[in-house]
DNA sequence: TTCAAATATTAGAATATTTGAATATATTAG
DNA sequence: CTAATATATTCAAATATTCTAATATTTGAA
């Protein structure tokens, strides 16, 4: 698989509210599963299944540290992305004043008439 | 809809090798469908579908000019996503030693035992 | 060795996404 | 008006995702 279809990948799986807020808390610092259940609204097995599929997508690890696994992130792609989520932005990039076709005759493709 | 909900929905968007392909052409100037389309290996009608997908949105929007639609990026956040996804991230962020419980007594959540 | 805590796995229903095929709409040229 | 071009919409099948419920596994403590 390729660097941008992994990224793909990534960005799917960070698309789903409960699967952000385990990774916000992993970039403060490691957290074994109670901790992570502490925070969270929804169940323990549910809770499991967003951490095995942020496993397997290299996403995150842990160590395991008797009965607990402590979880910490391990992709550098994901900190970059959380940053960004939260963000403030403009409302919108200001489009072009006009369709560039007709109106000013400087569109960029190649258009073939 | 809160700003974070928002996120996610263009971020699951955004996860698509089409509508990638899409942003970064829309990222370099305005472009209408047929153009759009000599770069891309699948229907007319799927990247219509696509289009109205990110239009929906919110994330892009488009000037009529004649039988043609210009479509332009809309939403200032996904410049900012197309960057990260492009760019060059080490390997894997260096992780914890060992495990901050039983090893060095530091872990930093609040556990109850 | 038995029990409880911590966590994972499996199965299945509900729901959402993706895509192709067919068709519809709008606009311009002739 | 008619034909052709540019693009959108609808439908349905295939596939993927999400979540709950139930159960399993592992480990430390008693």
């Amino acid at each position: 698989m390729d660097t941008l279809a992994l990224r793909i990948e990534v960005l799917k799986l960070t698309a789903h509210p409960a699967r952000i807020a385990i990774l916000e808390e992993l970039f403060k610092g490691v957290k074994c599963v109670t901790d992570i259940q502490d925070f969270m609204d929804i169940s323990q097995s549910n809770i499991s299944q967003h951490l095995s599929a942020l496993r397997h997508a290299g996403i995150i690890d842990f160590f395991v540290d008797g009965r607990l696994r402590c979880y910490y992130l391990k992709d550098p792609f994901i900190p970059d992305l959380l940053m960004i989520i939260k963000k403030e932005y403009p409302n919108e990039i200001p489009g072009p004043e006009c369709c560039p076709i007709t109106k000013k005759g400087k569109y960029p493709g190649n258009r073939k008439h």
